[in-house]
DNA sequence: TCTGGGGTCCTAGGACCC
DNA sequence: TCTGGGGTCCTAGGACCC
């Protein structure tokens, strides 16, 4: 018989903020807010900063470094406190957004179990763990508590970070668990806490829903998981169509057979940058033709970085109004030269009307396929083209 | 909440082929 | 010659996630 399914789900607190605290510790306890430069930004002048040198060099964060530092994912990763903390005290000291040390952590982080239970990856600073091999008949709810602190403890051994580990039936719930008792939270879940822990809960807690879909229920009267939980099945598909009206009460009801995803090959690669200021099309043409060609650069050595060719080739502007839009154009045979890409990208951007300024810039490739595999030929379609003419 | 960069997945229409 | 249905590919857009 199979074990009962037992997902843990582990999140990082405030991630960028507690690593680059554990590169200065000194600074433990200050406001500190984290933003500013990349190593690379195709308008680099306005935007760079000196490097760090803590802590003698502390500067004043100027409104104008701050475009990101306002982003809902920014707020999650720094942690609301170092959000606010800018507002409340113009002081803060500013840190540059540094990612090689999350590398590192990222590296580090793995050892303590990964050669003892499927992992599944999920970014930056989460994963999900299956632990249901770790059952055994008739164990206590301690037992399982103490395996999850063992894990947050190996964590804490292996990269001086705290984080919060959720464990449920399942990863939709342990995701929403390990967010229950943030930061250096331990939640377990037991089928029985549905209606308890899970229904009072903002339906926006679910992932899956986002804003969009949230305000769409809130127009029905909708906010809470349990409001959710309660409607006729037909009242959900009529309004969000059979597979998402669907998919919307399963998860309301905590139910979730997704399997964990140990390993996955990338389906595309894009850069993208949004300038310093909005562009003109015809003023700032040498600039955004700079722009253009460093994204390409920059794509192309993604793609070689990682082993890959891509066979579309695609282009995403947004306007100074925010409107997005994409082109993309399919060649006969995968590429993963900067060269092609950019007289492919050239082509999209010849299908816009470029009458506004611009906001975003960015160059995508996918089709992806491993660079020396068979479909790294050109199709078979193709091949016939060429041997008619 | 005036919105960064890198992704995934889904939908939908039209082209094209059998 | 016309009609039809199914499958796959291409393109565009959108929602969502970290």
């Amino acid at each position: 018989m199979n074990p009962p399914r037992r997902i843990a789900h582990l999140d990082m607190d405030a991630f960028y903020a507690s690593v680059e605290l554990l590169r200065y510790p000194e600074l433990r306890g200050l406001p500190v807010v984290i933003g500013g430069s990349r190593d690379q930004q195709p308008l680099a002048p306005r935007r760079r900063q000196p490097p760090f040198r803590a802590p003698a060099r502390l500067r004043r964060p100027r409104r104008d470094h701050h475009r990101d530092l306002r982003s809902a994912r920014a707020r999650r990763l720094f942690g609301d406190g170092h959000h606010e903390s800018r507002q409340a005290a113009p002081d803060a000291i500013l840190l540059p957004v540094d990612f090689a040390p999350i590398d590192t952590t990222r590296a580090c982080s793995k050892p303590p179990w990964r050669n003892r239970a499927a992992i599944e990856d999920r970014g930056i600073d989460e994963i999900y763990i299956d632990l249901s091999e770790h059952y055994e008949p008739g164990e206590s709810p301690d037992a399982l508590r103490a395996l999850a602190q063992r894990i947050k403890d190996a964590v804490r051994v292996a990269t001086g970070l705290s984080c919060s580990i959720g464990v449920a039936a399942n990863k939709l719930l342990a995701k929403i668990a390990s967010e229950l008792d943030k930061p250096d939270g331990l939640t377990l879940l037991a089928a029985s806490d549905l209606a308890k822990r899970i229904w009072p809960l903002p339906v926006r807690k679910i992932n899956g829903i986002g804003p969009k879909t949230d305000e769409r229920l809130a127009a029905l009267g909708i906010h809470r998981i349990g409001d959710l939980a309660a409607l006729p099945a037909p009242f959900l598909q009529q309004h969000f169509g059979r597979a998402y009206g669907g998919w919307l009460l399963a998860a309301a009801h905590g139910i979730d057979d997704r399997p964990l995803v140990l390993s996955s090959e990338p389906k595309s690669i894009s850069r993208e940058t949004t300038f310093e200021r909005d562009l003109d099309p015809r003023a700032d043409r040498e600039t955004l033709n700079e722009i253009f060609t460093t994204l390409c650069a920059g794509v192309a050595d993604d793609l070689r970085r990682k082993a890959c060719l891509g066979r579309t080739i695609g282009i995403k502007l947004r306007f100074a109004d925010f409107q997005t839009l994409t082109r993309d154009l399919t060649l006969a045979t995968a590429t993963a030269d900067a060269q092609q890409i950019r007289r492919a990208a050239r082509e999209c951007l010849r299908r816009v009307t470029l009458d506004r300024k611009l906001r975003l810039l960015g160059v995508r490739v996918s089709a992806l396929v491993p660079l020396g595999s068979p479909e790294d030929q050109p199709r078979q379609g193709q091949l016939l083209l060429c041997a008619r003419s």
